[in-house]
DNA sequence: TGCCCTAGGATTTTT
DNA sequence: TCCTAGGGCA
């Protein structure tokens, strides 16, 4: 149960809200899950039918967080309720209306980026596009891009002003011809085509229309333009749309979120009401202060300012480091210091740094100190070789048209079958119409294979064949461990002796052990399903035991239901237990959102309410739609105890007790590729506010004077952001230190000295102040020129840029320029620079 | 075909 | 520095 006293007024006014636009600027901190958690709760207890609400978020985390705080406040009386990402969403409406979408197949795949990658590289290859000029990563993004904004290959090549757009226009109208020979589909391709559906089916999108009354969207302000598109299709009916976001937060607009799409609701909905949440529940007032502070530097958001009742807690802890390592040193040593002296545990503290590549370093000063730790890295689990070779099997057994996944495991473990062989087997089946496994099938007949190659490729037909009967039943465990028997894999791992082959075995054990939860989620998903389509909502009885439901709101019911195939849906018993709301479904029933005419899916009108979008695919489907859809497996549990490393993008939605921000440095952070356009200057201001306001009492800012990036020590200036803190709040010196041993370093040279200031780069103020100096703000004293971090210089080929570190001095001093969208590096004597 | 070496590139990444 | 993709050679 739930009760709206646990709100404050902003927070109730955003429950009670029933019908109409509702937009939640939510700060950070702000309660904003509970608000949403709450609201739906009590849309359902005043007699909204559960499947008429639907609830977006972005990560499956969220969802999964979602689900189960508004089961522990409905219970089974919000069965039906869909709280999804917006591609776990899409993905279930693309299967659902297949018929509808000419082109794929009800067995399309997922590609993720690395397929697409490989995709996008054949078609380069194939348009005989130079790598250099176009990589392909670089036209990956282009497409992506357009998808993002709807456009689709013919706008794209009707738009395409230069050159570069041009072709990278043609490799899209290849790229997408090859993704549906291949029945697959990308992740931008689920979102576009579900809107594209719904704009050319008229009768689909009434359905959907009809069936969500209610939406919710959370993070709205990192919706693309197809995102918010689809949002809007749906809600254009009944005006039930609430967002919740907040504009401060939009830290990925690099992605395509249009930070536009949450300031301009009130465009979009005049009548909408706008609730903010500005009261923070989290941090105390000094981290506030400090993060207020820093995002008002930005010009274009909407006027907010957090506030809180905590108390004002510790000052800001600033850290002036000679180098990386000294930054890594102190991080450790300090975290060390608490836990000694306040009894904290590690996983009160978090290190976040902008990128990647700076974790490495504090890892190894932090097994120096013996402090456990855990890296939140961008290698997924999914990514690894080994695992995406297992998976690439499955996918060519399940969907034989996918030549990505055919030509991975085609020499996999090696059977002797190369680059030459593929090709012929590839163009064969081009030829002749076939898909993979009947093209292998027919080896016989490809021109000009050796005969042994001939003898490999029948080999393999024949255990691939033996395998997809094997797939069409049973359990994907035993699936999985056939193919690593079958085709060797586990013999060529364990002939290989390195600890690189070990932890791969350990990983493909760990996906024996995704496939073996996932099997045994299988009868249970059945029933549940079953239960759904027959008998709501009157009592059911396919689960639904009252011990059974009860059993399911208990303390150890969290991760049973409805974690199937991208865990979209709130699932739960027949029996309703909820006090007040005992009716709900009856009611509901009445109130049930199909049109009783013209409905396009009477299958699911007659038995009861529409609660499913149905096609629970188990088997090999379900289980890659998983795989793909679900990304992650929960990288971070609360259960084990180790400080956490990751980047301040990846720290968006948690919070910590002690936080440190690593690496705040010009060039570092804000990252050097956003130093000449404003636009990315306020996105990683913004970021800025995010990684302050992760902290709950205590923050550390650090930066070093020089630092060894990439094999390179380069010279930064400290960050901008700092000279965004209000001196008055920020202190040099850890107070839980003895007193300063009369000099210390560098130390608290920054408070003092001035910064690279908002308004460019403070180069002269920096100089006087000796410390900062002698630290290293790097002079090039050539003959001729002299150049600084943070020069802003003009190169009559490269354009405007902006100097982000200078190595050596004088004339062969190697200046690092920052060129809008590429870095180079420049010999100061022949650089060719003007100043501007 | 497959291995080894070198050169060049290297943000952020919810799906 | 560290990873990987691609070229050259056995």
């Amino acid at each position: 149960m739930y009760s709206l006293a646990d709100l404050n007024p902003v927070q109730r006014e955003a429950v009670e809200h029933r019908d109409g636009p509702l937009l939640i600027l939510a700060g950070a901190g702000s309660g904003k899950t509970r608000v949403l958690t709450y609201r739906i709760a009590h849309l359902v207890a005043r007699g909204v039918a559960p499947w008429s609400i639907l609830a977006i978020t972005f990560t499956n985390k969220a969802a999964k967080e979602m689900r189960q705080r508004v089961e522990t406040l409905l219970g089974s009386a919000g069965a039906g309720l869909w709280v999804s990402t917006f591609h776990s969403a899409c993905v279930r409406i693309l299967r659902r209306e297949i018929d509808h979408l000419s082109g794929y197949a009800r067995s399309f795949v997922i590609y993720d980026t690395g397929d697409q990658l490989s995709v996008l590289k054949s078609c380069l290859k194939e348009l005989d596009l130079d790598e250099k000029k176009f990589p392909a990563r670089g036209i990956s993004a282009k497409i992506s891009d357009w998808k993002n904004r709807l456009c689709q290959v013919q706008d794209a090549e009707g738009q395409a002003a230069e050159y570069f757009e041009e072709m990278a226009a043609k490799a899209y109208r290849l790229y997408q011809k090859k993704l549906m020979a291949n029945n697959a589909l990308d992740f931008d391709d689920i979102i576009m085509l579900t809107v594209e559906l719904f704009r050319q089916n008229p009768t689909v999108l009434d359905y959907y229309r009809d069936r969500f009354r209610y939406i919710l969207v959370d993070e709205y302000q990192d919706t693309n333009h197809a995102q918010y598109t689809l949002v809007n299709l749906l809600a254009a009916r009944y005006r039930n749309l609430c967002v919740v976001g907040d504009d401060d937060q939009a830290v990925y607009g690099w992605r395509g979120a249009d930070v536009q799409n949450i300031l301009a609701f009130e465009r979009d909905y005049p009548e909408a009401v706008v609730l903010k949440l500005e009261q923070n529940y989290r941090s105390t007032k000094h981290i506030l202060q400090a993060a207020n502070a820093v995002v008002r530097h930005n010009l274009d958001r909407k006027a907010k300012s957090l506030w809180t009742e905590n108390l004002s807690g510790d000052l800001l802890i600033h850290y002036a480091a000679e180098d990386e390592r000294d930054e890594a040193r102190y991080v450790a040593e300090r975290i060390r210091r608490l836990k000694d002296r306040e009894g904290r545990p590690n996983k009160d503290f978090a290190v976040l740094y902008r990128s990647n590549a700076q974790s490495r370093i504090l890892e190894e000063y932090l097994l120096r100190e013996g402090i456990p730790y855990r890296v939140v890295s961008g290698m997924k689990f999914y990514e690894r070789m080994e695992i995406k070779d297992i998976l690439a099997y499955l996918r060519v057994l399940h969907n034989p048209a996918d030549r990505v996944s055919f030509s991975r495991i085609l020499n996999v473990p090696k059977r002797g079958l190369g680059e030459s062989v593929l090709a012929k087997v590839l163009l064969y089946a081009e030829e002749q119409g076939l898909d993979m496994l009947a093209a292998l099938r027919e080896a016989e007949y490809i021109p000009g294979l050796r005969p042994q190659a001939r003898e490999a490729l029948l080999s393999l037909s024949r255990l691939l064949e033996e395998l997809r009967e094997q797939s069409l039943e049973g359990k994907i465990t035993d699936l999985v461990e056939e193919i690593l028997d079958k085709t060797d894999y586990w013999t060529m791992l364990k002939a290989d002796n390195t600890p690189e082959a070990q932890a791969r075995v350990e990983n493909l054990q760990e996906f024996l052990s995704v496939t073996a939860e996932y099997d045994a989620k299988i009868p249970e998903e059945r029933d549940e399903q079953a239960a759904e389509e027959g008998n709501r909502p009157a009592a059911g009885t396919a689960s639904g035991s009252l011990a059974e439901a009860e059993d399911r709101l208990g303390p150890g019911a969290e991760d049973r239901p409805g974690t199937q195939a991208g865990g979209t849906f709130l699932t739960g018993g027949e029996d309703r237990i909820v006090s007040g709301t005992g009716d709900t479904a009856s009611a509901g029933a009445e109130d049930r959102p199909i049109p009783e005419a013209g409905g396009d899916f009477p299958a699911e009108e007659e038995d009861g309410p529409a609660l499913v979008i149905d096609d629970f695919s188990a088997g090999v489907g379900g289980f890659l739609e998983q795989v793909a859809l679900v990304a992650d497996i929960d990288q971070l549990n609360e259960g084990d105890d180790g400080v956490v490393l990751m980047t301040m993008h990846s720290a968006k939605g948690l919070e910590f007790p002690v936080v440190f921000l690593v690496g705040m440095e010009e060039g570092i952070f804000p990252s050097s590729h956003s130093l000449l356009a404003e636009a990315a200057l306020e996105e990683e201001r913004r970021l800025c506010y995010v990684a302050l306001t992760r902290a709950k009492e205590k923050i550390y800012l650090c930066c070093a004077s020089r630092r060894l990036l990439y094999g390179h020590i380069q010279s930064n200036l400290p960050s901008r952001f700092f000279s965004e803190v209000p001196p008055e709040l920020m202190l040099d010196r850890d107070p839980i230190d003895p007193p300063p041993r009369r000099q210390g370093r560098m130390g608290g040279a920054v408070r003092g000295g001035g910064f690279a200031g908002t308004s460019g780069h403070g180069r002269s103020k920096n100089r006087d102040d000796g410390s900062l100096a002698s630290a290293g703000t790097p002079l090039a004293t050539g003959k001729s020129e002299t150049y600084h971090v943070g020069d802003k210089v003009e190169h009559e080929k490269f354009g405007r840029g902006i100097i982000v570190s200078v190595k050596g001095e004088g004339a062969s001093a190697i200046l690092t320029v920052a060129f809008s969208g590429q870095l180079k590096q420049l010999i100061s004597e022949y650089a060719k620079l003007t100043r501007f």
